[in-house]
DNA sequence: GATGTATTTGCGTATATACGCAAATACTAA
DNA sequence: TTAGTATTTGCGTATATACGCAAATACATC
């Protein structure tokens, strides 16, 4: 296998933390399974709006779902994307104040 | 703030993993910092969409850029970034062992 | 200033994504 | 079988993204 087709595969794989939606999703299935309307109304969203983020992550096997009656659960597919999430909110929030730091300097020096 | 708003500014400092150039990039960048045209030739990609990309990446504060000379040095903005890349695939090829597996067994049903 | 090298920008185009709404499907329970 | 609830699908549209190529910019050196 090519190397170029592993990366495509892994960008297929991350493409839901693109999505401001989806990775709320991620979150929210991180405390409990839960189903789509749940999430809907968690989220406050439509149903087919929240119904499509999930597909595509089904998709990419990113979440799994199972049926109870009528209602379908969905929980995350793996921890580690969980993990990853976190993770990205830390160095997100690093880099943040990284940056706030360097204004406020350009400040300081324009006394 | 809205916590919708964090998700969005979440969501857009994770955008570069839905793609695979900026995944490549990412994993080059975590073996050492690289300049536009050592990254473009190691990946075998025109000069112009390297840069692109790094764009994507700088305005988001996931890279880091140096200029030395008539040369411009990238690098990871915060080396979770990298950890986090390593998790998700990490995830993704757990999945993808878990549906191999899935498959097998529908394959060893079906005889 | 002229030349060369490195990088970015602009632009046209093709493709992908997100969304809302209506309709279809899947299952439960009467 | 009918009615009700949960979820998915289809479709039109608006917006975003990726890419290649040519041109512009930035810096170093002569």
């Amino acid at each position: 296998m090519d190397n170029k087709e592993l990366y495509r595969i892994h960008a297929d794989f991350c493409k839901f933390m693109a999505n401001a939606k989806r990775i709320e999703i991620i979150f929210l299935l991180g405390e409990k399974e839960m189903c789509v309307d749940e999430l809907a109304s968690a989220m406050k969203v439509n149903v087919p709006n929240i119904s499509q983020h999930l597909a595509v992550m089904r998709e990419s096997c990113v979440v799994n779902s199972r049926r109870e009656g009528n209602k379908i659960y969905y929980s995350i597919g793996n921890p580690k994307t969980l993990q990853a999430c976190i993770l990205m909110r830390e160095a997100m929030v690093e880099q943040m104040t990284k940056q706030m730091k360097i204004i406020k300097d350009i400040k300081e020096m324009m006394e």
